[in-house]
DNA sequence: GAACTATATTCCTTAATAAGGATATAGATT
DNA sequence: AATCTATATCCTTATTAAGGAATATAGTTC
């Protein structure tokens, strides 16, 4: 069952908070890091254990890895994103990664060659 | 966050179709078992995992333990079994249990005591 | 090509989880 | 009280995951 590979991403503090910043769009390990203020290590991890399964997609460009959701989700994932994206609305610690994105991402856009929280900024 | 207990309880194939068998009404120990073809040891200790996170509630009928759903679930958990059922319905697995139960549910009603079927059988 | 940047991987330690077999418990029946 | 039934717990083994420290890699810049 492909859902429990989805069900095992969904089940870290950390990797929620990843896809949930994510939902804008697509944003760079370091720009992670400043959001969720948690180790390189950690998040690189957690980065690819998320990618090993499909929940997110990367893309090099230049120095950084630029993350995003999956282009062509399935149906069960595109349910369970549109779920998280529910709970997410009523959950101080989703609320606040969302809003330290929308606060930092005109810094992003000047600062990183990569642009990749342009996207993010809308 | 609670988000996480319910997915460290969706992210087991065995657990996932507990609840899925569970959807139209409660069942006991001994249903599940026939209808999952599991051991009842396995079976018990997902049963109990789920119940220690608050994802199912007993009650006990003379000797038969008697799980269902949360009479009052969580907004979350409320949405997750939602999404849980969406995906189910294009799921072998699940369907495959589903049509056990449906075969099942009426000797279950005349055998065993609890009549735990009962709703089950609707 | 040397230094620098951003990110990934490896190694280590610790803790959580799953599964199965055997055994224990609680309640029912005789 | 002895026995039976349904279910839970204990024990052991193996797998998996998390976090941190250190190191490796790929690309960039000078």
């Amino acid at each position: 069952m492909e859902l429990v590979q989805i069900y095992e991403c969904l089940c870290d503090p950390t990797r929620l908070r990843l896809l949930n910043v994510l939902a804008p769009g697509p944003l760079c390990v370091c720009h992670f890091q400043d959001i969720l203020k948690e180790p390189q290590v950690k998040i690189s991890k957690h980065l690819a254990y998320l990618r090993a399964r499909g929940l997110v997609e990367v893309e090099r460009q230049g120095n950084w890895m630029v993350y995003e959701l999956p282009a062509k989700p399935s149906r069960e994932l595109q349910a369970n994103l549109a779920c998280l994206q529910d709970c997410a609305r009523e959950n101080p610690v989703f609320q606040r990664d969302l809003a330290r994105l929308k606060k930092l991402a005109p810094k992003f856009a000047e600062t990183s060659p990569c642009g990749c929280a342009a996207p993010a900024a809308r």
